[in-house]
DNA sequence: ACCTGAACACCGTTCAAGT
DNA sequence: ACCTGAACACCGTTCAAGT
């Protein structure tokens, strides 16, 4: 064949990411390969790469699909919830949830770049600190009195704390036994820093 | 050649594993191969198989040296501070410097395994498990009185938080420049959770 | 017994050639 | 213009064969 045109370009595309984010939802990264890929979309590797730079590219825009699926069910959670406190504590196991019901396509949103200190797209970095306007927004909530330049640091640093606790449970370097433990930990991280930030003007 | 018995098979283990070192700290886990270790060290790929199991064993004990190295900083640096609230700021500002300045050492101990979902070696865990107890030492210090049972959750959620704003930053996914705002935000996830924890029984 | 090095079954990526 | 598929330069891992 060659010279096919029955899809367009970005046809091809949607075919390809939905490939590739089933590849590894089931299987792992390491099972995302070109080959298996575009022999899924019944296209050859060459096509791949009319579409997107590279594999790491594409895996890139796998992993924003699932941060946009991760910023859903935030929202979601939070909408339920209208005690900040409470509301933070919920953000906190609903993302220890989103990670456990979703191993593989989580771990590949943080798997570090190859490349030498490599810079990750301004697009993507912008998606990931999106995941955090929720945490925020109950920051503000509790003290609609601070300024963005104290109320951003202190969401961060809690929800990068969660993400922590997430991440070193998941690779099995935290010894915790089931997603109980895991929520608990997430749980006192929350609660001991809000006692903590409440009563302070910091 | 063949049959060349220069070194004994933990001499080889040990210039394997110098090699490794070598290669990730200059250049990122990604130039970790076989046979540039082999040829690094005067021997071919095949030897390698003699006296590891495969590359990612080899990856883990020089991993496992990183720790070492990691945990001797920490203690270091705890021996320095006699107040507990202090001595954990401290900790986490060495830690988040540990890895500023072994950044691809650092990165390749924490990434995740890609078998599908392979335990790491019991051997691992603790020592990963090592490089927190400087910081459980402090919690018991500061509440003597508590039962290991609320020591270590609390100790190891706020070092999970520490780790998880160290990865966030050197990966770039949080929006900070510089190691001195990454020093800050550890700062200000240590003192609200301590400030939270020491006026609570929990 | 120790070590080699060729072989196997893969990779990501490119690009001349076909329609 | 669109797509192919063979080729290139690599991988990790194995194992018959040499000394």
């Amino acid at each position: 064949m060659a010279r096919r045109s029955d899809h367009s370009r970005e046809e091809i595309r949607q075919m390809a990411l939905d490939a590739a984010e089933k590849l590894v939802a089931e299987n792992g990264r390491s099972f995302l390969t070109a080959r298996r890929i575009a022999s899924g979309i019944g296209y050859t590797v060459g096509s791949l790469y009319l579409v997107f730079d590279n594999l790491d590219d594409l895996a890139l825009q796998v992993n924003a699909r699932t941060l946009d699926r991760l910023s859903l069910q935030l929202d979601q959670t939070a909408s339920q919830y209208q005690e900040p406190r409470r509301c933070i504590v919920e953000l906190g196991r609903s993302y220890i949830r989103f990670a456990a019901d979703n191993p593989h396509l989580w771990n590949m949103i943080f798997e570090i770049r190859t490349a030498d200190e490599m810079r990750l797209p301004e697009w993507y970095q912008r998606r990931v600190l999106e995941s955090f306007r929720g945490v925020e927004r109950q920051f503000e909530k509790m003290r609609p009195d601070l300024p963005e330049a104290l109320i951003k640091p202190a969401a961060r640093a809690l929800w990068s704390g969660v993400h922590g606790i997430c991440i070193l449970a998941r690779t099995g370097k935290l010894d915790v036994a089931g997603i109980e433990s895991v929520e608990r930990a997430s749980d006192l991280l929350c609660e001991n820093f809000l006692d903590g930030w409440i009563g302070s003007a910091r």
